[in-house]
DNA sequence: GGGCGCCAAACTGCATGCAATTCAGGCGCT
DNA sequence: AGCGCCTGAATTGCATGCAGTTTGGCGCCC
């Protein structure tokens, strides 16, 4: 077997958890966007199980908020309400604080090596995709939490980190990651330093900052029901104007 | 339909929805213990449905952590080492601050009734069994959340909340559930109030405190492993002493 | 008598098949 | 042309069947 870091969780099954991991990386790159249809056919072809396994693995994605499951009807990428991602936001806070409140002044030498690595890593890829810069900044959130050795606290982390990648795709504009690495850095030398109040100040303002970059207006720019997508073109009525719908991506 | 919360997530289905609320009834409730055996044959013949959906229904729970899947082997409920049950404490208070901060000053009189209804339903279910207390007890925490009106949030209250249920079922005593009712009274009044620094200092100390009742030593009284349980009897090599395993609950 | 191994029963892992529902596009009507 | 109905294709909901794994109990051997 190939050395997975499998956990102990539910989707640790097999195939299930391969379908998972790699929806839910498709999900935080963006390669598959909110609103994305996921039938469970292509699904299914695509990774060369049965219907009976992608119907599964939607729904450990449903149950941790990536994936909205409606009966009857296709499975989508979840499109979160601009106040969904603020009380997604809000959590995260919160738990990312308890993160570092534990982890200020225990870290091991190996963890702080890794942790570095993890941001030299970051900085080595703010030429790539932005897709790639968002997973990188989420993971470095995760693996502080897995650091606590609380595989509850990872789990929420992780989670709540995830459907805040969802929300950044609808809500943010073009994006600027460069400040949060440095960030990052800061929080690793608030951590080895062991100054628990500092770190989880410097938690909090980090996140907030990072809402606050995508949140800025309550007004998606390709966000939520089409119905504000058309709002700024109801007015001219040509019609060759009219965007042809772009039939989203399909998985396959 | 009964004003079920119902909400728009993942169980919603109907029947996987169904035997979700019930096995987790079920399981707050004590009906089925921590170790409990859930084959799907059982809970699926129980509930009228096929494998497939006793299955699916098994996945969600252990997204949630009440109930522990292991390849190839009967899904288990979830049996929360001592450190976990301290770890989902932790993340506990943190989110419930969170809820209460919101709600301070913010409740309408509908909802204090509500409030003030739950509680006196706690008070008089006092002399009933306990495990309708402690199901009433954990209710009283979710009804506030879903008042935030964030459904994450009330979703992951429920799940902390829910599983530190299990928790006091493994680790504590007898149990005295009086004093949160106070407590709670307390709470209520203090979000009427609107005082946010008070009402969240007395969420903090209330579930600090059943903490405490419940997670008193980190050497459980039924808990974890048989080792544990087995301990106290290694001395005394007594061959009758020797208890039967007790053949865990069957689901049917 | 106690421990070890084997075998049948129990159970899970997964795919497939069928019924029910939704979806898309074409046809007719205005 | 525009609008709505209607029908077939796509898709989900669910049960069942088969293969592989675990379980636990019986008999055998020590």
């Amino acid at each position: 077997m190939a050395p997975r870091s499998a956990g102990k969780n539910a989707e640790s099954s097999d195939k299930v958890g391969v379908i998972c991991r790699a929806l839910r990386r498709a999900i935080i790159e963006q390669a598959l966007e909110p609103g994305a249809k996921l039938p469970e056919d292509s699904l299914g072809e695509r990774f060369g199980v049965s219907r009976t396994i992608a119907r599964h693995a939607l729904g450990q994605l449903a149950a941790e908020g990536l994936v909205e499951l409606r009966r009857n009807r296709i499975a989508v990428v979840a499109t979160p309400s601009w106040q969904e991602a603020r009380d997604a936001f809000d959590i995260r806070i919160e738990l990312e604080r308890l993160v570092v409140r534990q982890l200020a002044g225990k870290l091991t030498k190996a963890q702080v090596a890794t942790l570095n690595a993890h941001v030299d890593a970051e900085d080595g890829a703010r030429d790539g995709t932005d897709a790639v810069s968002i997973r990188l900044a989420t993971e470095f959130h995760i693996l502080l939490a897995q650091m606590t050795n609380s595989p509850i606290l990872v789990r929420y982390v992780s989670e709540v980190a995830y459907r805040c990648c969802l929300t950044l795709s609808l809500y943010s504009r073009p994006h600027s990651t460069e400040c949060a690495i440095n960030e990052h850095r800061a929080i690793i030398a608030a951590l080895v330093k062991g100054d628990e109040a500092k770190v989880m100040s410097l938690m909090h303002s980090h996140l907030d900052s990072v809402a606050n970059r995508a949140l800025v207006a309550p007004t998606p720019q390709r966000g939520r029901d089409l119905l504000d997508i058309l709002a700024p073109y109801a007015e001219e009525g040509e019609s060759d104007r009219v965007v042809k719908m772009p039939k989203v991506v399909r998985v396959r």
